[in-house]
DNA sequence: TCTATTGGTTGGAGCGCTCCAATGCTGTAG
DNA sequence: CTACAGCATTGGAGCGCTCCAACCAATAGA
């Protein structure tokens, strides 16, 4: 369990320390003579550079942090996807730690992460306050994903959450459907952004809003379509706030009898690896999350290199995807 | 961007950096007076302690690696839960890896988890060959989630496969099906166990034997249906390798006119978040996921406080989970 | 009164590495 | 034959911390 060092390493191949630490770094200025001893030593010891000696020494880092706000979410396993691909791709190892939607949770996991002194910290929907934020950021380059902010220091990757609805409202409006109702998010993140797209899409067309209050679970849309249903006045499609909500809605509706989407068509957000399974289906609103993760990292790592002190702002385009639970009403069943 | 040490508290506080230290550190024999002027001044400078200096100096290390092989699939996201848990409490810190299921990327992953010299490491369900393993045993503590090993040096956690695949058998026979078949994993992990499980069980209850191959995806549980309906004599129930694989099964039955569980029940494995959807309301087995995290996380820190050196063999009960996909022949639509 | 003991505090060495100035070495120009 | 590049190589300082032996009162015991 004792691990070689790099004296350990000079000393077996008849060199200094130093030049160990030339070889593995990869510096052009050694002789290819000493590099092949240097690294038959290192190979024959089994050895490998210790990554934070190594960072302590030259004051520098070669870890980007991630705090993952919910690992149980797909969806910040394709950001990580993008994050991951960037870094490695430009010499730097991920940490990641996660915060389980907890506000405090969510600091210790930051707190824990900035005890490295990563090079950059990418937030991926953090719960935490704007404040807490900006602290790290005092410490670090810090990018945020799918969470805007108005702070000077950070960047942003988002995506356009209002244009994104306004697909789904396009789509249906283009299938024929004039009774379109959206089932609101409410308090979760990027649920503003989507009513406002939907508030304007239906204006733009000309149409009449409705907006249920609902939220991001299956449970949540479930409870929102037996609420239409009481009222009576059941709409031709459904604009849901993300992928689960509308599988509960399609429950609620085909267990009431309706059929999806002969009946009433439905629209989910996001794109889940669930949407696709072919029992569901969904047509959504897919973003580009390795993209994000791509962004993010060259964010982060632009302002390492120091390249950028501006912050940017990204804002992505989603785009739609069709599949089975859409229709022209009265079609498919 | 640049952070104080503990000199500049030190400084300020105007004592020694091993009085510092020893704040730090929580040592009960600094007297109130210093430790309170301590605190102050490192709360007036933001200072934190620098993880990397720390474990380098103390030459051991508060943090576990974890490698997840892939972070799309929830089931992990549970498993780094319960690690999660037991690591905070005990003063450790995580730094996840991801491994992508390539062997190559996995073994990468490991590599820069191990240049942090974690005092530990847990690999979930790892897809490098054993001496890889075995290579990184000789650096520190490993425990495999998910993969069992004959390793000396490593702690294994696994669930009980046949034993889960046996309830869904019993559950099924209870319910008076005679004519069950099986939805094997081929050469996925655990496929082998929960494979022996349905031989053993079937046997036991005096029924035929009948494995369709297949894999863990919905698109291998509809295929693997397709070919079940060509063959003409459909099966009373099937118990499939996993939840993915079960619901696109269920998917292909119903394209084909049959009704899940009037016509045929099927049975899950893993009990995935997507099985708990009311659109899905899967019958499953479940694994006890958090355990699983929560037993890795003392299996690796009993090693490290020394306290053991013999491997530990977790194998944990798995549990059947009703839903509505189930139901005696000929029983509710 | 002198020596032990105790509890609090400190300087210095050292963890494994990087970086820099300095060194030795060859080869070429003067 | 000396001078001077130019290159490969090296020793030493230092990154921020921990650990240890030493130290310094202040109190207790003889």
């Amino acid at each position: 369990m004792v691990r070689p060092t790099m004296e350990d390493v000079a000393a077996r191949a008849g060199v200094s320390r130093a030049l160990v630490s030339l070889v593995m770094r990869g510096s052009p200025k050694v002789s290819d003579q000493r590099r092949t001893a240097v690294l038959k030593a290192a190979e024959e010891l089994g050895y490998s550079p210790h990554a934070m000696a190594r960072s302590l020494a030259s004051r520098t880092s070669h870890v980007l942090g991630v705090m993952v706000s919910d690992l149980h979410n797909a969806f910040f396993a394709e950001v990580v996807d993008g994050l991951d691909a960037v870094a490695r791709e430009q010499g730097f190892d991920l940490i990641i730690n996660t915060g389980g939607r907890s506000p405090a949770r969510e600091r210790r996991a930051v707190q824990s992460l900035l005890s490295f002194r990563p090079a950059g910290l990418a937030l991926l929907s953090p719960v935490v306050p704007s404040a807490a934020i900006k602290s790290a950021a005092d410490q670090t380059s810090v990018v945020l994903v799918a969470r805007s902010s108005r702070l000077s220091t950070v960047d942003t990757i988002n995506d356009d959450g209002e244009r994104g609805i306004g697909l789904a409202v396009d789509h249906l409006v283009s299938l024929g459907h004039t009774r379109i109702a959206h089932l609101d998010g409410g308090e979760g993140t990027q649920a503003a952004p989507r009513r406002r797209g939907y508030l304007a899409a239906v204006e733009a067309h000309g149409l009449a809003p409705r907006v249920v209050a609902s939220e991001y679970t299956d449970a949540g849309g479930a409870k929102a379509v037996q609420e239409l249903l009481r009222g009576g006045d059941v709409p031709t499609a459904l604009v849901c706030c993300n992928d689960f909500n509308a599988v509960g809605a399609i429950s609620a509706l085909e267990d009431a009898g309706f059929r999806v989407p002969h009946d009433v068509s439905v629209v989910g957000y996001d794109n889940t690896s669930l949407a696709a399974l072919r029992h569901v289906s969904l047509t959504t609103i897919d973003q580009p999350r390795n993209e994000f993760g791509r962004l993010a990292a060259e964010a982060l790592l632009q302002r390492v290199r120091g390249e950028r002190t501006e912050p940017v702002r990204h804002l992505l385009h989603p785009s739609l995807v069709v599949r089975n639970t859409t229709a022209a009403p009265g079609g498919p069943r």
